[in-house]
DNA sequence: ATATGGCGTTTGCAGCGCAAACCCCGGCGT
DNA sequence: ACGCCGGGGTTTGCGCTGCAAACGCCATAT
């Protein structure tokens, strides 16, 4: 196999490749945040993030609907309470987001 | 002026507002590449970032509006032959893009 | 009663990125 | 002469997205 005629791929073709949903920067944001805690609350998410109630909603459930982040709804006494933390999945897709973010970045620098 | 109560930002917030015209990964991986070079044919962008004809143009076009592209077109003998450089202020806001997602990235990591 | 405000969700719309279609020219086969 | 492929780009069409604004709901205050 090792005779394949391998296409190498440039770290450029892999970075126009980068997956949106992740890479957004909205949603990397909120991401981030997330690497530094086991769960989180809505309004520091907002708070942290500079975002609208409304946009840090649609983001959260798209984070969801892509299995990065599992949200949960409850109540704290009467009044609503959300709380959003990473999955499994969506910790290693973060940390290897920001991995090849890293590394194109060295790969493209010394790219002849 | 220190004593002006100055809301710090955090280094989520300003993530989320990242300039889309620059981290698009399509335009991201153009604008990096075109770091290394002074000027780089239509031809060699679109192989190494896999884009299509199309779209490349296009990204270019909205670079070039956006003034951090200037693109040149010409003639080869008789075919067509165009180019494109960073312009000045294109190659700033590149190099300052790459540096502030590695700040806001250790930034973030620190974040209490 | 009726505001005011916290906590989020839903909606409406403008704009974007992608794929596909298109245009123009030069060579090649017949 | 005519069709056809292929290099070099541009334009078009449309589905999806992200943003701001409107809404819903329940407390507490007036």
């Amino acid at each position: 196999m090792a005779d394949e005629q391998e296409r190498e791929p440039s770290p450029f073709a892999a970075l126009a490749a980068m997956d949106r949903l992740v890479h957004d920067p909205s949603r990397l944001a909120i991401l981030t945040l997330l690497l530094g805690w086991t769960e989180v609350e809505f309004s520091y998410l907002l708070a942290a993030t500079g975002l609208t109630k409304g946009n840090l909603s649609s983001h959260l459930a798209k984070l969801e609907a892509g299995g990065l982040v599992e949200v949960t709804k409850g109540h704290k006494g009467k009044t609503p309470w959300t709380r959003a933390k990473l999955t499994k999945e969506g910790r290693e897709t973060v940390e290897g987001h920001w991995n090849d973010l890293d590394r194109l970045r060295r790969e493209a620098a010394h790219w002849a």
